[in-house]
DNA sequence: CGCGACGGACCTTTTACGTCA
DNA sequence: TGTGACGTAAAAGGTCCGTCG
């Protein structure tokens, strides 16, 4: 999806300001971050990379920031590899003291499951009665289906590990409970994905050296008594979440993005109407040489050059006040009328825009005028 | 070194279930 | 009590990448 707003002429003699907000959508993720892609990080990370053939404009950016937004969005909290891994407190590979403490209590809690493996597993009809402390209860369900699930091995395959338990079995639908969610989530926030690697956190931890899959999957299932296909749904799901707040964050963001750059240009392109109808005013205004004009670029306001404005200074200090000497771009329209012969004119474009530029964008702060260079 | 098979991880979409107003 | 909206677990199909023979 390309956003284009295209400022000033249409005819290629003029230097037209195209602005593009590039937004790629679909596959984007791929191959940014060495390895699979992050489709969170691809409708996030993919704007930042803006991938277009040609050289992206510099007044992208400074155009977003002057009119006073930011990109990405503040709120954005894309998981994805390549934007992840904030500077949380929690970290999975390293120990938390709750992590550590949990390791003795899941010790326990394969003691109790080794004198009574299925204990409980009919017991419940309820998913979420996870009474008991976290994580040593978390469900005499999902305690008694990671049981099983360990019971029947783990399979190479994640896909492969459900269908132990009968394809022709209804698809039953549990509920995680709070705790459980609770610790997945925390999971999520250091890493979106599940690292396929050994596990720091359970080495150092060392309460799953022997499972044999030190993986953070598999240590992830083994201490809230999951499967670890579960717990690769829950991230997938869990990423799908993401991505799509994410999405709706970006588009609101975008739309804002739109509306301001419409009006930006809406105000571009009555400037350029009174500059237009000024240089087709009489003959006077015409030999007045294109550097007369200075841009004071920390208030904006257009200064005249000193030496030009020192050739021509001395008609404008006869142009009293309230004369079209000090007519600013406000009413610059009545301006643009071709005064009549006789008249006091105006010296210098200056003083047609004496006036601090309007800026119609409302979030957009302007630092105070420097008086040493300015009118 | 190139190539195909394979496994693993991930993404997107869809389905189905549980909860709640 | 029935119902629709919503959240979410789970599955299916596809892609990509690394590994291996």
């Amino acid at each position: 999806m390309e956003l284009g707003l295209s400022l000033g002429e249409p005819d290629a003699g003029r230097a037209g300001l195209e602005l593009g907000l590039g937004l790629g959508v679909g596959d984007a993720g791929r191959g940014e971050d060495g390895g699979r892609g992050s489709g969170a990080a691809g409708a996030g990370a993919r704007w930042w990379a803006a991938p277009v053939a040609e050289p992206e404009p510099a007044v992208r950016l400074s155009l977003l920031s002057s009119l006073g937004l930011q990109w990405p969005p503040a709120s954005s909290d894309c998981g994805g590899r390549s934007s992840e891994a904030p500077a949380r407190g929690f970290d999975v590979n390293r120990a938390p003291s709750s992590a550590a403490a949990s390791a003795s209590a899941f010790a326990a809690l394969e003691d109790e499951e080794e004198e009574d493996p299925g204990a409980g597993a009919l017991s419940s009809s309820s998913p979420n009665d996870s009474a008991g402390s976290f994580p040593l209860d978390l469900g005499r369900r999902a305690r008694a289906e990671g049981a099983a699930a360990r019971a029947g091995g783990e399979r190479s395959s994640s896909r492969a590990s459900d269908e132990d338990e009968g394809a022709s079995a209804a698809r039953k639908k549990l509920r995680l409970s709070k705790e459980q969610s609770a610790f997945l989530e925390e999971s999520f926030k250091e890493h979106s994905t599940l690292n396929p690697e050994t596990s720091t956190y359970c080495i150092a931890t060392s309460f799953l050296t022997d499972v044999g899959e030190p993986k953070q999957k598999a240590a992830l299932a083994k201490q809230l008594n999951l499967r670890p296909r579960q717990v690769e749904v829950w991230f997938q799901n869990r990423r799908a979440r993401t991505k799509l707040k994410q999405t709706e964050v970006d588009c609101e963001y975008l739309k804002r993005c739109c509306e301001a750059l419409t009006e930006e240009n809406r105000r571009l392109h009555k400037e350029i109407a009174e500059l237009r109808a000024l240089k087709s005013a009489p003959p006077f205004y015409m030999h007045l040489p294109a550097t007369t004009l200075s841009m004071c670029p920390s208030c904006e306001r257009v200064a005249s050059n000193p030496t030009s404005a020192a050739s021509t200074s001395a008609p404008a200090s006869s142009a009293p006040p309230g004369t079209a000497a000090s007519v600013t771009t406000a009413n610059s329209n009545s301006v643009a009328a071709a005064p009549a012969r006789g008249e006091p004119l105006p010296s210098s474009f200056a003083a047609l825009f004496a006036a601090t530029r309007s800026f119609p964008l409302g979030s957009q702060p302007r630092p105070p005028a420097p008086a040493s260079n300015c009118l």
